[in-house]
DNA sequence: AATAGATCCAACCGCCGACTT
DNA sequence: AAAGTCGGCGGTTGGATCTAT
């Protein structure tokens, strides 16, 4: 089905946002909560789509935010939940608190993939490149082993075909010998009184513990 | 000091699922 | 049931900044 743009572009600004923009999103938000984003830009003074004011405030504005590095803790984390999730920024990001999907995403990119491939580790499949660059080069007989079945089943798209919709849990794979049994909770809720683990305890608790999920996957 | 290449990251784009009409 | 709307997501891009030569 055909869809309307989200926006009128040729009324909208884009590019970077001005300390002025970010003010008017902040006051508006604060004071009316966030709400219908495509009324907003219009109800702020924005002359910026609703998706990109969203954008704006759940990668940069909100205060809940943590920015600058990630510890040791949270890339330990990422790699783990990664291995089990695949692409899944947002749910990934869900368990960092203080983190964005964004943020994640190209931390991801630009830090840990080098960080794997230095450990001679694939990214993509969290298996010894070794073994990798021998399956690329000699398909085995086997399915799992065979590129293509990896990548039906594989980090990348564990949300599609290892996840289970019944009971929303994640099956433990194995992945480069490490044995993680994770179901993944639902994001976490930041003003939630029952706050979450922080990372280092995450991480703790993902070596062994089984978190449970109730986030629907979004894609398959 | 100049500049070419590499890196980083904020923002955009297009698609999808959920929900409404 | 079909069409339309909206919020949300992952992938990608482009410009700013850093580093090496």
């Amino acid at each position: 089905m055909g869809r309307s743009p989200c926006c009128e572009k040729a009324h909208t600004n884009k590019g970077a946002w001005t300390k002025e923009e970010d003010q008017r999103l902040v006051a508006y938000i604060k004071a009316h909560g966030e709400g219908c984003w495509r009324s907003l830009p219009k109800a702020a003074g924005l002359l910026r789509c609703g998706k990109s004011c969203r954008l704006r405030w759940i990668n940069y504005l909100r205060p809940d935010l943590k920015r600058g590095n990630f510890t040791e803790e949270e890339d330990d984390l990422i790699i783990k939940l990664h291995q089990i999730l695949g692409n899944k920024w947002s749910q990934i990001a869900g368990r960092l608190p203080g983190r964005t999907d964004n943020e994640i995403k190209n931390y991801w990119n630009t830090h840990i993939k080098r960080k794997l491939l230095a450990r001679g580790i694939d990214p993509k499949t969290h298996r010894p490149l070794s073994v990798t660059a021998a399956a690329a080069a000699a398909p085995s007989s086997r399915p799992e082993d065979q590129p293509a079945a990896r990548s039906s089943c594989s980090p990348e798209t564990s949300g599609a075909c290892c996840h289970n919709s019944d009971d929303d849990s994640v099956s433990a794979p194995h992945h480069g010998g490490i044995d993680l049994n994770l179901a993944i909770s639902p994001p976490r809720d930041p003003p939630s009184p029952s706050p979450l683990p922080t990372a280092t305890q995450e991480a703790e608790a993902t070596s062994s513990a089984t978190v449970e999920e109730t986030t629907p996957t979004r894609k398959s």
